[in-house]
DNA sequence: GCTGTTTTGGTCAGATAAGGTCAAACGCAT
DNA sequence: ATGCGTTTGACCTTATCTGACCAAAACAGC
């Protein structure tokens, strides 16, 4: 306990406690200039200790007007929807399997019928191309991604 | 939500709203002035943000008591929503392409924020991957697939 | 009707202002 | 001395903004 990224995580998780929302914007540069250290210093903080896993998302924007914005997902990490999308997705994925996924999530109900159809259209109903391997890649990605914005965004939230 | 360009573009669009029609008439230099930046600012704007994809005509006249006229395309909400799916998503699609119908959606009003955002991480949030060309042709499939079904089943309903 | 001047807007290359990536160096505990 | 988490720096991508120069429309005086 003392490195500088476990400062400027408890910096980050200060402003998340003290601000109005579950979500803070803040610059690179800025946040780079306070600590005194290198930019992609912040990077690093982000990827190892604002990860989904732990219950926050990062958005970020480039260019003139750039920011980071960093948003707490109030469930528990360990029991929610999206620890099981970790474990079950992952580089390739065939279908049975996803749609082995998408019934629990809507049996745990942490994803509503309509959501899980979006997902059904998105992933299942696709007919098969010439490239199978390719395919199950692209079925892991769009199915994490799709069910990690719903998860982290439920309905009427 | 910081830049220039972007409070141009809601002033922009403010305007649209409160006028009695889908139709704007402002002059570039008055507009520079007013947010105290370069004219060709202005055209920066128009050409990233008030594109035919996002659903806006622009019409330009110079010479003395030139003016930009910004129209925004109307179409009947629903049926027609189906309808530009159909239209603008074919076989294949590349992201811009597919980014700006979804952008255009949201602006009709038939596709509200969190399926919008579903359907970005769905294709566009994605890595490339060594075959282009058929991801072109998944794209088209997913967000086909996708925005149907969120056109024809729409939230709360 | 011409012609030149003024008033607009258009274009495009380059500057500026963010943030991203990745490999290498660092440093401490085992 | 090795391994892992940390830190840095060089280089990249994206988005925005400006300025110099160009083009068209209106207008004024002939």
């Amino acid at each position: 306990m003392g490195s500088l990224s476990d400062y400027i995580e408890s910096y980050l998780k200060l402003l998340l406690d003290n601000g109005p929302h579950d979500c803070v914007e803040v610059q690179r540069r800025e946040l780079a200039e306070r600590f005194r250290c290198a930019p992609s210093q912040i990077n690093y903080v982000l990827s190892t200790r604002f990860t989904v896993e732990r219950g926050y998302v990062v958005e970020t924007r480039r260019g003139g007007g750039g920011y980071i914005r960093i948003y707490r997902l109030d469930e528990e990490p360990e029991t929610s929807g999206i620890h099981m999308v970790y474990e079950s997705v992952g580089d390739a994925i065939d279908r049975k399997a996803a749609e082995d996924l998408v019934a629990r999530l809507v049996d745990m109900g942490v994803l509503d019928e309509r959501d899980a159809a979006c997902v059904r259209a998105a992933v299942f109903d696709q007919e098969d191309t010439e490239a199978p391997e390719l395919e199950r890649i692209i079925r892991a990605r769009v199915l994490r991604a799709i069910l990690m914005l719903m998860l982290t965004q439920p309905p009427t939230a």
